[in-house]
Parts: structure tokens; C-alpha cells; sequence
RNA sequence: GGGCGAAUAGCUCAGUUGGUUAGAGCGCCUGCCUUACACGCAGGAUGCCGGGGGUUCGAGUCCCUCUUCGCCCACCA
């Protein structure tokens, strides 16, 4: 190895992203960089516009998986670009407390000790979460610091805390001031496993494979007739307390009104009438059993029909108020599947069991923990959404909010415009308690209260509150609101920086959470609470899994964090995200998921290693006080690219906020495109800055033959890698601050992270200039050498037949052509006679590669022929195109100029490539 | 059952309102340890843009249809 170990500058020649970034962070947590300045808000009177995001929270027992490695990533890019753009950035952390999901974690560690929640009690039970919770939990927001998150610690939020219970509670009584919360009796989703009902949206559809069995029930008053029913689940018509028929269906018309007999249970049931009857399904014939389904219980309801409970909370038998009776005893405490069993080999063994037939359904599964739910019977809290609602379509609809992609909007669109109301009460023992409490002495209304109520008001009586906790996402829907210091009417957060910017998330989410934080914006703050939800896509694996810890198909994000560091981390999965679109990772080889990112980085730290090593620790001179005749063709082209690069990462990035307050057409789904940020930064960095800038002026920095060239050199090497840095810092913020604070001139305690987002120095010309040619030439002698391989130490002759006009550039650059080719480059009137590589250049300049020996005559010929012929043939496209009348007539007049102009560009490369032919091989 | 989306190189995906010879990363092939980088450099190959039909001067892009896959929603037991 030659290389020293180090540089002057101390850059390891191999970067080392474990022992660089933790020192990284602590410095920017050192420097308070994070924080966000309530009063330096615009809508505070301050001088900056506020950038806010709030982060989707984690269960607070959660750990760092791949999918908040992408999610983070994509929130911390946001903050860090607006942060240098110059706008008060705050990136909200928090947790959430996670109602099931906790306490299920939390009875399972109770399971290992035999016990039961039910035996430690409820409060004991409680306090053993809590505990758990201090000791296991935010470990997730210490893993986010791993990656470099840059979220205002400060300002860490809990769903559970004093604070945000106060606003959960402030919630819960302002929906009941408003007549939107009310207290329901009705058949909802219950999980028998967790022992509590779930909103429609925790009760996930999921297909599965059934068995539709068909049962005849005899007709009371005619023992030859049945009617045969169809149900996929025979264990519930124990509780049935009629059969429906359609009004209209002329089979069983003079059956409405009489009475079946319920096999086992031997009760008789009517037969009666009802729209809801799908003729065309089963038999056309249902069984109605309106405790143990939501429609039969709309069924039931409608006619009046008793509502008997035969399955208990944990699903199983039982006979329950009006079913006394029904159910025989050996069923009695009997699992549901099971008793499905019992029930159809008794319905056999009676006769009554007709054909079964495989029945492919969706069935609804408890979200937390996959069990059939179980429609139940019973007292909840619920929310009139409807009222939330309009507001929340009303928003999308005037533009002050979008949802990217684009196609998500409809979806939110169809919800919310068939809302229907949240169950909101859980019967669980971790969360928000429901402030409502019921006086048994006088038995008044039930008493909703900010505060907790220890004497009825009415009577002085004892009181006891409601026993149920609220949905975690009561609390979450909040989140923007309540972090932010809600209800303080006058809290400063609020204030500066409510409502909040962009909501990034994966789109599972949507209803959960997203939409209903805007109703709850909306009804409690009377704003949306951000302006662009940006919904992304999943991380899965090879075979397109949705990676999970059951599969075994997950990435362990700070594995990757340790093996090829949090930007390499970053950069691929925001490189490979495609707006809405899924990450493929493949967690069987990291190696190969990560090597675009760490690839980068490695590349990155080595152009750094090199520019800086050479230009030195000498402050440069501002490009300002350059004059323009001093900078070379290769310094005015890098530094176009330069503007080219910012130009099209802030197009990729989009507008920050709609301009005049709410989207126009023109600028509505425009923006976040990230892969294309990260596409636009990295084709800058390798393929401009690297491949060739650092290329050519490798000479003028390491020379010293022009003092004052390098100079020039060193300015622009330093002013075009600095940019390079900020455009990337957003992405791959670790070493790009690393390398940041080794430029000349860097004063001690400048950071990166708070630098300024690199503007356009001008608009950049069309064309590509004069250092287009000096590429065009050096790839032409490149390819040659390629083709006839020659040994990449020789240096060949080459001359150059430069177009006209284009001598002076090739003069001027022919030492650097020369260097970057490895020729002796000389510029010539004429192609010469003898055998040579010919490679005529789109700009009409001809190199020209005499090789003795080498070169094969016929085989030029060949290929010069091809292009000719080639050539001619899409100009004759072209011409007919031209020719055409209705083209010229119709197509607009910049592309008929453009390909009048092209034709004639072509036709000039035909008559120089024609000549050529002509010259060189004869007719 | 309803709605939405996707189908482009071996793989993962770009391709903006129709307008040059359809691109990138990874992979593959050839040659190189050229004193920043082999986690690299240089060069290269690979596409009936899912099938069919239509609109248009012009279609990967718009319309219809078929096939395959995916997602969301849904009270047919």
C-alpha cells in the first residue's frame, strides 16, 4: 500500500461510518441544531417559515424495524432539506402508548408467570405496564438517533403522558358537548382473545376458505315442508329467532308469518319478511340471529325479534339473557369451532343437515392478534363521524390538503363519504380511562367531565367511572394537535407551528390515523393539520412479502447501520423509492440490498479524500472574485452542472408548502419525488464531478505549474464539492457533514446540518458548451481503444479534425485531452491518408486513430457503412415526416422548428459521413 | 361484488401535458490493481414498452378489449 494511512487532513483511507457518526450526532445535539425556535415562526411575528412534521408514533414497546428505516429516512430528508433552506424546521418525536398491542405484550410476560391479568387486577395490572414501559420503552427513539433522525428531543411526545391525556380527555368532552359522542347498544366486533370490541377498522377482512352449510328447519304447522337455510356458520343458530325470505320471492310468500321449529334448540321461530334477503344467495332463505350479527341485528331490530346471547365474551357457549334454554348442556362452555363441529354432527345425526358446501369468504380478524372476530352484542362508546367528516372532504376538495400519490385521494374520498361511527370504547385496561361517570345511588345521566369526579353532583353519592379505556387511536387522531400543546388555546407550539407541513406515512394507515387526524384538525383547531399527506410505499422482501417478524423476512435497520452506516442505509432505500411505489430488499443478503448506498458513500468519501488532500487547508478564493476569462472550459461546464443538479433536486423536491395557502392545479402533485432528488444529486456527484472535473483538473491541482491556475482550480474543485455536500446532506447527512467540516476555511462550530441550501449561481443556457467536445472526443478515443484493445499504459497518436469553429476548443484542450485519453492528441486540417480508426462526431468533429498494423480496413468500412446506412434511414423518416403536410398544419411549431433543425444537422453528418465512406473505402 | 393500480432490459424501477435513435441502478460480458476510490475505472451486450383493436401527421404515453398480478373497500348469510 503507498497510500499513507492518512491525509494531512486526517481522512482515513477507508471510511469508517461506526466511530464517524455517533460523534457526528452528539455534535449537532451538542450545538442544540435540532431545536426548533417557537418565536422565530412567521406566524409569530418571527422571520422564518415554519417547517413541521410530526412523526407517525411508534408503539412505545416497538423496535427500529426496515419500515420506520424508510419512513424516517424519507421524514428526516424533509426536515434537514427545509432546515437548510432556511425555515424553522421541526420534526415532533414521540410514542405511542398503544392500547392492545402493550397490554397484550404485557399479559403475555404475566402468562410466563401462569398468571392472568384478572389475578393481578386492574390497577396492579396497570402499574406493571407503566413500569414496563419506563423500563423497555423509547428504546425505538434512541434507535431513530442511530440513523439520524433529527427530531427536536425536547418536544418528545407520549400519547399516554399528562399532557396529551389532558387534551385526549378535553377531546372526549367537547365531541360530547356536541352531541357527538353517544353511548350505543349494538352487535360490534369483538376480539374473544383480547377481550374487547375493535372498531371496523381494527376487524381486518381476510379471505378465507369456509363451508356453507345448508340446515332445514321444519315448518311448525306442516310437518311435510322445510325450509332450508345456508350459513357458514351453524354454531350461532342457537341463537336465532326467525328465518327471513325476501318480500318479493314467490317460493316462500305463504310461509311469512308462520312459524319454523329451531332444531337442537326446539323453539319456534317466525317466518318473516325482509328486503336485506338476497333471493339469488344459498336458499334464499337467512337465518336471522341478530345478537351475533350486525345485519341480522338491523334485521331484528326492524321486527322487533328478541336478541338471545349464546356465545360468551371469550367465545364460548353460553346461555345469556333470553337464551335460557337454548342451548343443551353438554355445548355449555364449549369453544366456538368446536361447537361448530358438535352442532353439525348433531344436525346430521337429526337429518337436518343438508349439502355443505366449500365457501370461499372474507372474515373479519381482531388486527393485534388475527382472531376471528366475533360479532357481539353490547354497550360502547361511539363518535358521529359523519359531522367530522364533511369538513374533511371539504378540505381535499378546495386544495388544502393533498395526498400523493395521487390515486390515494379517491380512497380517502370513498371513506370518508361512507363514514360510519367509531367505536371508540375498548375494553381493555391500558389507556385512556373514559371520563364518564354513573352514579348508582340516583342513577342519573351519566356525568362527562374534565376532571375526575369523586361525589355525584346530584346527590353527593359515591360515583364509579366508566371501566372501559379509549382506542388508541382516539389518542392518536390528536397527535398533531396535542404535541403541539393543544388545548392551550394561547401555547406557543400551537401558534408557531400548527397546522404542521407533511405527513409521511405508509398508506396502511390512512383511515386509522390519517384521515381522522384531519377531522379531528378540523372540528378542534378548525384547520387541516398539514397541507400534503405523502404516502409511501412498503418495504418487502425478494418474493414481494411485506417484511414481518412472523415471516422471519425483516431487516434489522442497525444491522445495516453497522455494517455499511446509516447513509448507505438512507440513501438506498430513498434512491429506490419511487413515489407510492414498494422498496425490494433482500434480507437474506445485505451485501447486495445495501451496495447501491454504501457504494455511494465509499465514492463520496474518496472524492473527498482526493479533493481535499489536494487543494489543502488554505482558504480558497470566492468564485465572485474570479474573473470569468480565468476559468477553464472544464470549470465553466462543472459549475453549470452544478446548477443544473440544484435546479433538478429542487424540482424533484418540489414546493415546500402551496404557494398562496391551498394547491393549485399546476402545482398539486408535484414534488416529493425522492428517487429523483437522490437520482439528480448522485448523477452529479459520480458521473460529472467525479468521472470527469476531478479528472481533468487533477493536473492543475496537483501540478503547480500555473500558481494562479490552481488557484482557480481550488475555488471552483471547493465551490462545486461544496455543493455537492449540501445537496446531499439531506439524504446522507453523516458524512456529508464529516466531510463538510474538513473544507478549507471552515470555521470551528460551522455544521452542515444548518447550512444553506445551494441556489443556482444562473440560468443555465441550453447546449451542452465547449467542454461537451472535449468529452465527445476523449469517449471516441476511448471506445477505440476499447475496440481494438489496446493496452490502457500505451499512448496512441491521435489526430483531430475538428468541425468548423471548433479548432480553437480543441487546441486549447488538447493537453487535457490528451491526459484523459491517454493520446498524443494533434489537431489537423485533414483525415490523413493511411489506415486509421475513423469516429465521426455528432458535433462534426472527426478523430482520427492511425495504428500500423492494427487497424482493419474492411472492418472500418463495415461500421462506417452501418452508421451511414443507419443514418439514412431515420432521415428519410424525417424528410417523409417533414414532407408531410398534415404534420407541418398540425403539430405545434417548435417541434416542426426542432426537427427542421435536426434534419439539417443530420443531413450535414450524412454528407460528412458519406464523404468519409467514399474516401476511405471507395464507392 | 365495487373501486383503484400495475404490466418497459435478467432483477427493481424512471419515462412529466402524445413529439429526436426508450433510460438508471443492480446483475451480466471484455479489458484494466491508471499514485481518490477494485465498494473502483474504461468499454460493451440485452427491450415486438403484456396480447389485440382503435384515435392521431405521430402512441411506451390517449381510448376500448383481453390476459396476468397487486392493493383498497364491501352487510350475500
Amino acid at each position: 500500500m503507498t497510500t499513507p494511512a492518512t491525509t494531512p487532513l486526517d481522512l482515513p483511507d477507508r471510511y469508517d461510518a461506526a466511530a464517524t457518526e455517533p460523534t457526528i450526532y452528539q455534535q449537532w445535539l451538542d450545538a442544540g441544531l435540532f431545536s426548533a425556535h417557537a418565536e422565530r415562526s412567521r406566524r409569530v411575528g418571527g422571520d422564518r417559515d415554519p417547517f413541521t412534521i410530526v412523526i407517525p408514533p411508534p408503539n412505545v414497546t416497538a423496535v427500529l424495524h426496515m419500515g420506520h428505516g424508510l419512513d424516517d429516512s424519507a421524514q428526516d430528508l424533509l426536515i434537514r432539506w427545509r432546515r437548510m433552506a432556511g425555515d424553522e424546521a421541526l420534526w415532533v418525536p414521540g410514542t405511542d402508548h398503544a392500547g392492545i398491542a402493550t397490554q397484550n405484550v404485557v399479559e403475555r410476560l404475566l402468562a410466563t408467570e401462569g398468571k392472568t391479568r384478572f389475578d393481578v387486577g386492574r390497577a396492579a395490572f396497570v402499574t406493571r405496564t407503566e413500569e414496563f414501559v419506563r423500563e423497555t420503552g423509547g428504546v425505538i427513539l434512541e434507535q431513530l438517533k442511530a440513523i439520524g433522525a433529527s427530531c427536536d428531543w425536547d418536544r418528545t411526545a407520549y400519547t399516554l403522558s399528562p399532557e396529551l391525556s389532558r387534551a385526549v380527555r378535553e377531546a372526549f368532552v367537547r365531541l360530547h358537548e356536541a352531541g357527538l359522542v353517544y353511548r350505543g347498544h349494538r352487535v360490534i366486533h369483538w376480539c374473544p382473545r383480547c377481550l374487547t370490541s375493535l372498531s371496523d377498522e381494527e376487524a381486518e377482512f381476510e379471505d378465507t376458505a369456509g363451508r356453507l352449510y345448508h340446515i332445514s328447519y321444519p315448518v311448525a304447522d306442516d310437518p311435510t315442508r322445510t325450509v332450508t337455510v345456508a350459513t357458514t356458520r351453524p354454531e350461532t343458530m342457537l341463537g336465532d329467532v326467525a328465518v327471513a325470505v325476501h318480500p318479493d320471492d314467490e317460493r316462500y310468500r305463504d310461509l311469512v308469518g308462520r312459524q319454523v321449529r329451531l332444531p337442537i334448540a326446539d323453539v319456534l321461530i317466525p317466518v318473516i319478511a325482509d328486503a336485506y334477503t338476497d333471493p339469488a344467495f344459498g336458499t334464499g332463505v337467512v337465518k336471522i340471529t341478530p345478537a351475533h350479527d350486525a345485519n341480522d341485528f338491523e334485521v331484528g331490530k326492524r321486527h322487533g325479534l328478541a336478541m338471545p346471547v349464546i356465545l360468551d365474551a371469550t367465545g364460548h357457549m353460553a346461555e345469556g339473557a333470553e337464551a335460557v334454554g337454548r342451548v343443551p348442556a353438554e355445548l355449555l362452555g364449549m369453544e366456538r369451532m368446536a361447537a361448530r363441529e358438535w352442532i353439525v354432527r348433531r344436525l346430521e345425526a337429526e337429518g337436518r343437515l343438508g349439502k355443505v358446501e366449500p365457501h370461499q369468504h372474507a372474515v373479519r380478524h381482531c388486527y393485534r392478534c388475527a382472531t376471528v372476530v366475533e360479532p357481539r352484542l353490547s354497550d360502547q362508546w361511539f363518535v358521529r363521524m359523519e359531522p367530522l367528516a364533511r369538513p374533511a372532504l371539504q378540505g381535499l376538495r378546495d386544495g388544502a390538503l393533498r395526498i400523493l400519490p395521487e390515486r390515494h385521494e379517491a380512497v380517502y374520498v370513498h371513506w370518508l363519504e361512507n363514514i360510519r361511527d367509531w367505536n371508540i370504547s375498548r375494553q381493555l385496561w391500558w389507556g385512556h380511562r373514559i371520563p364518564v361517570w354513573y352514579c348508582d345511588g340516583c342513577g342519573g345521566t351519566p356525568i362527562v367531565s374534565r376532571t375526575d369526579v369523586t361525589a355525584c353532583p346530584d346527590c353527593q353519592g359515591p360515583v364509579r367511572q366508566d371501566e372501559d379505556v379509549l382506542d388508541t387511536w382516539f389518542s392518536s387522531w390528536l397527535w398533531p394537535i396535542s404535541t403541539l400543546g393543544w388545548p392551550d388555546k394561547d401555547a406557543p407550539d400551537l401558534e408557531a407551528f400548527y397546522p404542521t407541513d407533511v405527513l409521511v406515512s405508509g398508506p396502511d394507515i390512512l383511515f386509522f390515523w390519517i384521515a381522522r387526524m384531519v377531522m379531528a384538525g378540523y372540528f378542534f383547531v378548525g384547520e387541516a393539520p398539514f397541507h400534503t399527506v405523502y404516502l409511501h410505499g412498503i418495504v418487502r422482501d425478494t418474493q414481494h412479502r411485506k417484511m414481518s417478524k412472523s415471516l422471519g423476512n425483516g431487516i434489522d435497520p442497525l444491522d445495516v447501520v453497522r455494517l455499511y452506516g446509516a447513509d448507505a442505509l438512507r440513501y438506498t432505500v430513498i434512491a429506490g423509492m419511487g413515489l407510492g411505489v414498494d422498496v425490494m430488499l433482500d434480507p437474506d443478503d445485505l451485501e447486495k440490498s445495501f451496495a447501491t448506498g454504501r457504494n455511494f458513500a465509499t465514492k463520496l468519501w474518496n472524492i473527498g479524500r482526493f479533493l481535499l488532500g489536494n487543494v489543502g487547508a488554505e482558504p480558497v478564493r470566492p468564485l465572485a472574485e474570479i474573473p470569468a476569462a480565468a476559468l477553464t472550459r472544464a470549470d465553466r461546464w462543472i459549475l453549470d452542472r452544478l446548477d443544473v443538479a440544484i435546479a433538478e433536486c429542487d424540482a424533484a423536491l418540489g414546493p415546500a408548502r402551496p404557494a398562496g395557502g391551498r394547491w393549485t392545479e399546476a402545482e398539486r402533485y408535484v414534488g416529493l419525488r425522492l428517487n429523483d432528488y437522490a437520482e439528480s444529486a448522485r448523477r452529479f456527484v459520480w458521473n460529472e464531478l467525479a468521472d470527469w472535473y476531478v479528472e481533468s483538473t487533477k493536473a492543475r491541482l496537483q501540478g503547480g505549474a500555473d500558481a494562479e491556475d490552481r488557484e482557480v482550480a481550488r475555488a471552483v474543485s471547493v465551490h462545486v464539492f461544496d455543493g455537492a455536500l449540501r445537496l446531499l446532506h439531506p439524504m446522507m447527512p453523516f458524512i456529508t457533514e464529516a466531510l463538510w467540516q474538513k473544507l478549507p476555511g471552515r470555521a470551528a462550530g460551522e455544521f452542515l446540518c444548518v447550512a444553506r441550501w445551494p441556489e443556482r449561481r444562473r440560468e443555465v443556457p441550453a447546449g451542452g458548451g465547449e467542454f461537451e467536445r472535449v468529452r465527445a472526443v476523449v469517449s471516441a478515443v476511448r471506445q477505440v481503444r476499447s475496440d481494438y484493445n489496446l493496452a490502457p499504459g500505451r499512448t496512441i497518436d491521435v489526430r483531430v479534425v475538428p468541425a468548423a469553429g471548433a479548432r480553437d476548443v480543441l487546441e486549447g484542450e488538447a493537453a487535457l485531452i490528451g491526459r484523459l485519453a491517454r493520446c498524443e492528441l494533434t489537431v489537423a486540417s485533414d483525415a490523413g491518408p493511411e489506415a486509421a480508426a475513423h469516429v465521426l462526431l455528432a458535433g462534426g468533429d472527426e478523430v482520427v486513430v492511425p495504428l500500423a498494423g492494427l487497424v482493419d480496413l474492411e472492418k472500418e468500412c463495415q461500421r462506417l457503412r452501418t452508421e451511414l446506412a443507419q443514418l439514412e434511414k431515420q432521415l428519410g423518416a424525417l424528410t417523409a415526416r417533414l414532407g408531410n403536410e398534415s404534420f407541418v398544419a398540425r403539430a405545434p411549431a417548435a417541434v416542426v422548428e426542432a426537427e427542421r433543425q435536426k434534419a439539417v444537422e443530420w443531413e450535414a453528418r450524412r454528407a460528412q459521413l458519406h464523404e468519409k465512406v467514399t474516401a476511405l473505402c471507395g464507392a
